[in-house]
DNA sequence: TTCAAAACATGATGTAAGTCATAGTTAAGT
DNA sequence: ACTTAACTATGACTTACATCATGTTTTGAA
């Protein structure tokens, strides 16, 4: 669904976005060209195996990067929330999309198209060093996963993931993971089916590691999951 | 140990590798800045966790790059070889390295100081697009390494390796996979124990999916591992 | 408010793959 | 050429986790 934009200029979701390296005049220019979208709970906002034909910036809600494997299994490879870029890899590298975005609460992003990204990248060093220097680091991020994937058990990385979620949803500074994923969705950031998850999340209760608070999160002991998620 | 450098301009690695994007005048100053190594067998580049002073440009030989685990098992994320650069990911993220390089057979690279590069690279789109490009790229395949270690099982990764060795060390349209590894580095790049690789490796011997050579593995049915990668 | 559908929970069971043990084979150094 | 060490190979055993089955609770739409 399509809604009225609001300038760049006024978007206060810009200084924690990549956005804040645009000139006065780019971000002129991109609300001239963009277009905005909001997603109800459960939209897909692109396909994988689909053509990248611009970005997508978020500013209200989440969203989350998924690949869809054998039998339709989702794998969470990250997730999105406002300020964040989503769908700029494929554009830059020039391939397909290799994983889907869905919203997992209402969303709203805006639409910028290729040329305009691509000129604006062109024109702004800054821009171009930070998306290299922030790839780079999320190179590291990936590498480290397919570590953990390789090495580690379930409930290690479990713990890993409460943390992740934990450092990417905290209610500031709070215990509290501020996103309602169903268990379904964790066990797919955790590389593990759904029952196992289940039953290692109940442990962690039991363990006094963690508490359910309605559809959230919140943890007790957080030294002792990361020596969990850590072990010697 | 240190030997005497060949002009940049004069490598015949370089238009495999990102220095294609040098301008004669950045060859000539890069030249005038680096130093030349050759690593041993078994040697290592860099360590995990130490700061990059620069970065390595390959010209001859392989080198494997991992990550060390607990009880210092190695998880292989990936090789490098002739017009390879290495080590650029934590230089340019301004992080420690969060992977080793060791090489597996004798190597000589060349040490690019922190500075040049930047210097380069800063007055070169062409080469900081070119690595942006590259960087979008090589985050979809670190994705694609999540899933799969999160959701194939080691028979499926398996071919999966020995797919990426081929491509990586082909004999040229060659059927060869062109590197010696002990079997102990493929385990640590599919994500399973040695004996578990062994046996497996057997396994396809025996179903005439590959071959022995020497040190070296033969595809003899290569439609067939890719199916056995991705099944339905 | 009711009913159907998700989501959550837990038990029972099977199996892929890890671990431990041992032995043969190749490679490397003196 | 001989000895030691590294690598490859196989068997026996264990276990973490997936799968299947079934029941309960929550959610949300009519």
């Amino acid at each position: 669904m399509i809604n009225s934009c609001l300038h760049c200029k006024d978007c206060d979701t810009r200084d924690r976005s990549f956005m804040s390296m645009a000139s006065a005049d780019q971000l002129e220019f991109i609300t001239e060209a963009k277009s905005c979208f909001t997603y109800k709970k459960g939209q897909t906002i692109f396909f994988e195996d689909s053509r990248p034909l611009g970005l997508f910036c978020l500013n209200k809600g989440k969203v989350k990067i998924f690949k869809t494997g054998i039998d339709g299994k989702e794998q969470i490879i990250h997730f999105g929330q406002p300020g964040d870029f989503v769908g700029y890899r494929a554009l830059i590298a020039d391939e397909k999309y290799s994983v889907s975005a869905t919203a997992i609460e209402e969303t709203t992003a805006c639409f910028i198209p290729r040329d305009a990204f691509i000129e604006m990248l062109d024109n702004n060093p800054k821009l171009s060093r930070s998306l290299l220097k922030s790839l780079c680091h999320e190179v590291g991020i990936a590498n480290e996963r397919i570590q953990s994937m390789a090495q580690k058990n379930v409930r290690e990385r479990l713990a890993d993931t409460l943390l992740l979620l934990h450092n990417t949803f905290d209610d500031d500074s709070e215990t509290l993971i501020d996103i309602s994923l169903p268990r379904e969705d964790i066990a797919n950031i955790v590389g593990t089916a759904t029952e196992t998850l289940i039953r290692l999340l109940s442990e962690f209760k039991n363990d006094g590691l963690v508490k359910f608070e309605g559809k959230k999160i919140r943890l007790l002991d957080i030294a002792k999951l990361e020596k969990l998620a850590n072990p010697q």
